[in-house]
DNA sequence: TCCTCCGATGTCAGTGACTGACATCGACGG
DNA sequence: CCGTCGATGTCAGTCACTGACATCGGAGGA
């Protein structure tokens, strides 16, 4: 089903494939197809494991004597690792081709993005960290995932996702 | 037809109500009301001056000297400014309450916002910040608009929200 | 003054995303 | 062999949004 959607949306583009279409490229109904997605982007977003835990583990794991920024930093690294266990580069580049080329699957993936912030902020709240504080950690632990997702996608470098973590983080602290 | 969309989302919320509801409370048609926004939730989004440009413009106004991290937070600030000069307070917590309320407009938002940190960091290339350093302080940047316009919005303070961006930017350093 | 043109609006029909209610069916325990 | 239950199919309906075409009122020229 899930297969089913991302060749749909790579030969037909998302706008032009209909629920329907996948729902019968997946040999079921368009009804079964809306049972276990909320909505039709959603195929896109559904897969096991959310970002959201994989930043938390992260950030509780961290070492106990680091600064706010730090413990987010090691919570995406975290993720980053448990991504590259499920996803090639390869398959993550097509989604993303997908995903760029229309603005409602966009706005999904800045909610995910956000939902992700979220649980960073909140872990890092957890250990500790005052609210406003760990808001602005977050939000700039967010930035360091995606600057260096886009990059490790883009092919420009034969860098690791999670080393591509480290060389944004460390362009993190060079604003300074 | 905006005010009258504020109305009824206050009223029923914004999925109980209809794009037609909204074209009749307005007195037109739902077809004129499509024609001039592009979706249901476009209509609280749709505001006269754009986010995009006022940071722009702050961006384009900053200190020669400054550093990029500096040169953005200067940005935002004028986008705060100009903010100000167009909604109260109160009429900004009415349409956060209505968009905190609806995940789907909470999208949008972030859209909207992503689309910002867009336009800060062609903003700053355009000064001769480097691509990966430009995408990092552009979403610092962001993040401590966002805080701000929080704190400003939740009146747990009596500071103006130009004001709330300095203290923001203020906390950003503190991370380090 | 009348005609013409044009932008804004109304009308209508159609597609597709999603939902609720109900029927069916196959596995599984009693 | 029966009852139950979770997953699926069926069907009808609502609503967001779109394209094609008609209408209408005002600005400007003959």
């Amino acid at each position: 089903m899930l297969d089913a959607a991302i060749e749909l949306f790579g030969e037909q583009g998302f706008d032009k494939t209909t629920a329907g279409d996948i729902a019968a490229r997946a040999g079921v109904t368009e009804r079964t197809f809306f049972r276990h997605f909320a909505d039709k982007r959603e195929v896109l977003f559904s897969g096991p494991g959310s970002l959201d835990e994989m930043v938390a583990k992260g950030v509780a794991a961290a070492d106990e004597d680091a600064s706010p920024l730090q413990m987010v930093i090691a919570g995406v690294r975290q993720a980053a690792v448990e991504l590259v266990a499920v996803r090639t580069r390869e398959q993550a580049a097509d989604r993303v081709r997908i995903v760029e080329a229309t603005p409602a699957l966009r706005e999904r993936e800045l909610l995910k993005m956000a939902t992700m912030t979220a649980a960073a902020q909140a872990a890092l709240v957890e250990r500790g960290v005052g609210e406003p504080t760990a808001g602005l950690a977050a939000h700039s632990a967010a930035a360091v995932f995606q600057t260096a997702f886009t990059r490790w996608v883009s092919g420009d470098t034969d860098l690791g996702l999670p080393e591509c973590v480290d060389e944004a983080a460390a362009a993190l602290r060079d604003l300074y």
